[in-house]
DNA sequence: GTATCGTACAACCAAATGGTTGTAGATCAG
DNA sequence: CTGATCTACAACCATTTGGTTGTACGATAC
């Protein structure tokens, strides 16, 4: 979880993941999007990829680049966890006002 | 967005918030609950409060902290915005399957 | 008033982060 | 084969992070 969040907490990886889950891309082509170096972005697809929120492919001597589903479900789930809690509590307040 | 996600990205941290949306609690009553000094549970706290995750009020002596619901539905908001792009695409696959 | 409690804040430290450059290995094009 | 492309990875650097201790100050209890 510290992994998944951690990496939604930078705004170039976060326009990653917007881009490879509207469509694959290569590691090369990412790079070329963004005003820093390949190995930074490399470094950032390494950090999405370890918070399972993208997956990479060896296509000859590309890598592709894909949005993982699963890692963001995991991460709205936990959202909706919260959400759930928040909402319990907001009964229970209710509730307790409707009481009185 | 940032400081949204960053502030998610720790245990302690997600704690405070389950607990704080649960129930108000002074940071004191939080700093008790940790294996950890007073002053890194108000680090945490402050981390919480610049996200939009919690809120401080001071009654008396004390500082309570509540959760704040806001913060919490724009990281859910944006996350849905990224589902939404992958079933879009997902429909787009189906569509293109579907013609062939 | 004095002591205690809850908080704020500064200074410090080790480790992680986000970036760089440079080197080296595969793979493809000519 | 040679050269260009794509990737991987190490070394380095500045800044941030997550923790510590110590000091100070308002509010409460006695």
């Amino acid at each position: 979880m510290d992994r998944l969040f951690q990496a939604l907490a930078d705004t170039t990886r976060r326009d990653i993941i917007r881009r490879v889950t509207a469509g694959e891309s290569s590691v090369s082509g990412l790079a070329d999007l963004y005003a820093m170096s390949f190995a930074a972005v490399q470094k950032h697809v390494a950090v999405l990829e370890r918070a399972s929120l993208v997956t990479k492919e060896k296509r000859g001597r590309e890598q592709i680049v894909r949005g993982d589903h699963e890692g963001l479900q995991k991460a709205r789930r936990l959202l909706d966890e919260y959400e759930a809690i928040w909402r319990q509590r907001a009964g229970r307040i209710a509730d307790i006002l409707a009481e009185g």
